[in-house]
DNA sequence: CTGAAAGCGCTTACAG
DNA sequence: CTGAAAGCGCTTACAG
């Protein structure tokens, strides 16, 4: 069936099409034509159920209200979380959005989504890639796509500051008197490659504190897997080893490793992504809190054409993720400070 | 940035557009030129990096290659894993998927997604309905929606089966000799309005077996709030109450329980929503496995125009969940039976 | 075997 | 203050 056209609308008002366009559409619409004329318009709109075609406004004008979204899969709660964010958003400016959840490393798979997304004329399209990688001319040529993550040096998009997460989680331990630490992590396979850049960084931030060279446990699994990181952190615990508490890598393995600490070693967990599947975790473990509605707010007013969200976008930008404890959890008192020095 | 236009492979070809057009996208389009001129065009294709505009083709043909998903909140696994089938399904058949977390039960909302969808010319639109309330005719009005859900009598729709799930569980407890079931479920407000037709069913089939009546545990919180069912749970579990086993509603729910269950008492839980969150989960509760790759498959095939898939989601179908205990789950051998009756 | 034309629904100059 | 025309990129009859 075929959805009510805008030749209907005016010939139910008995105007031309182009006043019902200017007057349903039009951005001076409604100052342009006479008061009967306008009004016989919106009811005949209002009566037939008139929605736009924004397919056909689009290929007339060029613009799009549709933007598209290249993430991991939905099964780990972070991008179920970023997701929710990014539609959120979007719906709040009437804009849809389109998914997938393709990764950046499958290259072949990428550039098939890119291209379904080409194909519909989206507005944008924003992916995850934390590895930040150059895609080749060929995909992004004629598409404006903006990249955003976790990273720990200047990059166009919209990202997510590592180092700087990474340095709070270390003085996060510091002063709590916790000198042997761990870092838990899926294997550095599959959907999170900057695995290694935060194990880098944090091996660096011990460091350059005089803390000993932190442990490194890393498990098989998908990032969504808890029975994967709960079985290994088992393992961890049963064997007798100094690590007095652990930067977790993803929400699962946190919990995963909360699930496992019922030995006599009870080691501390920080868990990194602070999805709302940790914010309401009984045990209320101190968390990274992960500006993700501030970030998808960025990213897409980044997008949005408003220059300042444009410049955002080629500047680069850098959210700082805070530790947020139990306590302040409780309150719900996420903090979502951004700032810090922009990249020039 | 403009994209790529058919008329410039045309040109780069030196064909006429309807040439091109024919070639790239035709249906005959193979056969229909000679070798070397459609050799020029794709190669041209191929050179510029030319990809079909869909709301261009969309406009022309009435098709469109894009779904629409109207359904709850990501943060709650089993959404996020629903929308996961719905992707992975649409992408093995090269469409879109365009998606919004809005709630069937709050009509402005809902009604506004629509109407967002039904702008975007999609194929079709997808929602999570529940109660199956009929929708008003202006916002169904020449728009194809397929209502998905649980549902426990006949209606339009690709269903999961209610009834045989409650029926499923209560025959689980009373294989391992449970008479005295409770009801684990979050509050009657909020995403799933159904809980109330699950305590109902729930509650005659135990009658049926000459059970005695069933204990109803309720709590507040949203359906992915774990810490609001655990701390629900350990004043549950405190309390002397002779429940054996509970029938959790959401996995959320079920894996609250089982985080409070550290007691004397350790009733049985068994995981309505068998989420990859329930089936990696540690202590491998046993649970309900949900078919939602088939439910997506079939859902979708409803929408395709094959005729079988329509005639599908026109009758009504419903698929039956069946429990898989831990060994099974282990196996990884997710029965996906569908079938019994289908509505008339 | 290939091309010229019409038109999907819309909007934006431009003409009355 | 309102209307007639052109055209976004595409495809589908139809004509050569």
């Amino acid at each position: 069936m075929k959805p009510i056209t805008l030749r209907e609308v005016a010939a139910a008002a008995n105007v031309h099409v182009t006043t019902a366009s200017a007057v349903l559409n039009g951005s001076r619409g409604s100052t342009r034509f006479g008061q009967a004329t306008r009004e016989a318009v919106l009811q005949a709109a209002r009566k037939l159920g008139y929605v736009r075609n924004e397919p056909a406004s689009r290929l007339r004008t060029g613009a799009s209200a549709a933007v598209g979204f290249i993430g991991g899969d939905l099964r780990n709660p972070f991008f179920a979380e970023l997701v929710a964010a990014f539609e959120a958003e979007l719906s709040r400016r009437n804009f849809q959005l389109t998914i997938s959840h393709v990764a950046v490393e499958d290259r072949a798979s990428f550039g098939k989504a890119v291209q379904l997304m080409r194909g519909q004329a989206l507005h944008s399209v924003i992916y995850w890639d934390e590895l930040g990688r150059k895609l080749p001319a060929r995909l992004t040529n004629r598409l404006e796509m903006l990249p955003i993550g976790f990273t720990d040096r200047p990059r166009d998009g919209v990202w997510l500051d590592l180092a700087h997460a990474i340095r709070q989680s270390v003085r996060y331990f510091i002063d709590r008197g916790f000198r042997r630490l761990g870092f838990f992590a899926p294997s550095l396979r599959g959907e999170s490659p900057s695995v290694q850049a935060r194990w880098n960084l944090f091996v660096s931030e011990c460091r350059e504190h005089g803390l000993p060279e932190p442990v490194q446990a890393v498990f098989e699994g998908e990032s969504w897997e808890i029975e994967a990181a709960a079985s290994r952190a088992r393992v961890l615990l049963k064997t007798s080893n100094p690590v007095q508490a652990y930067l977790s890598f993803n929400d699962i393995a946190a919990l995963g490793l909360l699930l496992a600490r019922r030995s006599r070693t009870k080691p501390e967990v920080l868990c990194f992504d602070g999805t709302s599947l940790v914010r309401s975790w009984p045990e209320r473990p101190p968390y990274l809190d992960l500006p993700l509605c501030r970030l998808a707010e960025l990213a897409v007013a980044a997008h949005m054409g408003d220059e300042s969200g444009r410049a955002l976008g080629r500047r680069g930008k850098w959210l700082r993720p805070e530790i947020l404890s139990s306590a302040e959890s409780m309150k719900g008192s996420r903090k979502m400070r951004d700032g810090g020095p922009s990249f020039s």
